[in-house]
DNA sequence: CTTTTGCCCATCAGATTCCATTGGCTCCCA
DNA sequence: TGGGAGCCAATGGAATCTGATGGGCAAAAG
């Protein structure tokens, strides 16, 4: 049983070289539930104009529950789900400084521009584009807050990425 | 199992830094109840205008009965609240001297100011701006007592937070 | 040969840690 | 029962460390 889990929330950049410094909190949990220094990175589910990111162990508990749930692995759903799943989550290894490298892909399905805001989701931590993200219709109070206080506090806009 | 549980109550005073001492007999059951010096920290629910702090094993808990409440993790609806939840609550370590910082954010949605009001939940603990506890509707007047014979112990005034 | 990818070092600000001081409380002994 | 020594919690300030970020060089790819 790991005993780290991935909370709260933080605010980096994106440089000219598309690297994206993950908060150090979330790095010292991937560490500790996955000796690999690697991170999976997929685009989100359900509607959800975001990235998903997680360690092996959660990529393995993946599994397990898609396995729960195909009592016949051999159907067409299943090797579609499968695919859908495992097939656009890509490894991502850290450097030293602690950063990974965005593919063009992954932005653009994102809708990242120029800023990450990353939120935790206990088991994996999203990645959003601070402005979609607190753009979402629904979107409680207090998370918008906490995106806005975070960009000033950098002397960001707050209504969109610079040009 | 963990053995120790949050009861009672306390006053402590905010420093220009942010720093904020956790009551020790707090920080025992923190410490029983969750190796890493770890406190989360969230704004408080269901109208309070508080905060929430409690350890790991308690976020276990909560993720716990999270998974409960939705068969299917994979909605829209599981991952907005779990963003909500995890992505909201934040993690403090505490320093040798017993004091977490408190971030802006958290200080704006909870209304502290200058000192805070512990009230023990048995699973977790409350802050509070102390004249913003004692002037909740329907307090007890027990409570309100409480608060006001601390504020006096201290020379602190009954009605608001020194200018 | 040009462009990209990965690695290493420099820097600066903010965060964490350490150390010193204060004040109240407890316990012990005269 | 009235000091007084010692202890611990809380607080203030300073030093140190780390995280985030930018730039440069080298290896690899097209």
């Amino acid at each position: 049983m790991s005993a780290a889990f991935y909370l709260g929330y933080g605010l980096n950049a994106v440089d000219a070289k598309n690297r994206l410094s993950v908060p150090a909190s979330f790095r010292d949990v991937l560490t500790t539930r996955a000796p690999d220094r690697q991170v999976m990175v997929a685009p989100g589910h359900a509607g959800r104009r975001c990235l998903m990111a997680f360690d092996s162990h959660y990529a393995a508990e993946l599994h397990r529950r898609h396995a729960e749930r195909f009592s016949d692995t051999g159907v067409a759903a299943a090797y579609d789900e499968r695919a859908y799943i495992f097939g656009s989550a890509q490894p991502h290894s850290i450097d030293d400084a602690g950063r990974i490298v965005l593919s063009p892909v992954l932005r653009r399905v994102s809708g990242i521009t120029s800023h990450v805001w990353f939120s935790a989701g206990y088991e994996y931590f999203e990645l959003w584009d601070p402005w979609a993200f607190k753009a979402q219709p629904g979107l409680p109070e207090l998370q918008r807050l906490q995106v806005e206080m975070e960009l000033e506090a950098r002397g960001l806009p707050l209504d969109g990425p610079a040009a």
